[in-house]
DNA sequence: TAAAAAGCAGAGTAATTTTCTCGGAAATGA
DNA sequence: TCATTTCCGAGAAAATTACTCTGCTTTTTA
């Protein structure tokens, strides 16, 4: 039981947004090559992330694309349930078994939502020194 | 991100085997029969429960399969973690991500460990007559 | 106008994982 | 002895994942 790359790539590339957040567009080419990704499949991650109306994009020379919110107002699991889909456990569940597998989405789902691209931005940035993981 | 059909069918399996204890082994022939899947792909199941000393085998005529403890003794985090591997998010995670991951593991595990083969069994035998879900 | 970059679509593919099948060997009870 | 059942390994089939490549259009800046 696993996350694929592409729900983990996807907040990479998101962080990446974020640490440039305020500073104009960002390209692609140069988030392929901070993070050593390939641009093309980055392309394939970023489509869905704009159609979900979380990043902006710009085109033309000297474009890129921008978050679309502020970092504090994006959650990890807003990035992740644009690419991975619904984290629906089981699709054709035993009746004794529905509400385990709901309560598991719900806890998964909590967690995600509870860490914001903020503050993964500052952990970036600032090595830890936040406190929201001490909680 | 979903469970595969492993865990859910490891999870019915122990929950048929549930059904019967203390009345003597289960063959998964029965069990094949009873909830429609295949005896072969049982047979895969159920080695590494086996193995995971959840369940005991009675091999010959007229053996089967008995669980190894009592069913509020076995989770079903033990069963689905011993079917599905350890729940690793990712495996080579980005330090400011780690910590991330590693609470969405924690709270699944926590979501089922909550719930025993026993609390499943008698959902089964009483139909939502019980209040574990109602917390 | 030329270069840079997004946007779009589709094809293909290599690797991995999942799901499931098959064919026996070994053990056991009646 | 024989039917039943576990045990074991191999592997096929299907699906998914994780890309890569191609190629073209549109938009925009310098």
């Amino acid at each position: 039981m696993k996350l694929s790359t592409k729900g983990r790539y996807g907040v990479i590339l998101m962080i990446d947004l974020g640490m440039f957040h305020g500073e104009g567009p960002v390209s692609l080419k140069s988030v392929a090559e901070r993070q050593s990704l390939s641009e093309h499949y980055l392309e394939q991650l970023i489509a869905p992330l704009r159609n979900a109306g979380l990043v902006r994009s710009i085109r033309g020379a000297y474009g890129g694309y921008v978050l679309a919110k502020n970092p504090q107002e994006i959650t990890v699991g807003d990035i992740i349930r644009v690419l991975e889909g619904p984290i629906t456990i089981v699709d054709d569940p035993e009746e004794e078994l529905k509400e385990l597998w709901e309560r598991v989405r719900k806890s998964i789902n909590d967690v995600l939502d509870s860490v914001t691209l903020q503050d993964l931005v500052e952990k970036k940035k600032f090595g830890g020194e936040n406190i929201m993981f001490y909680i």
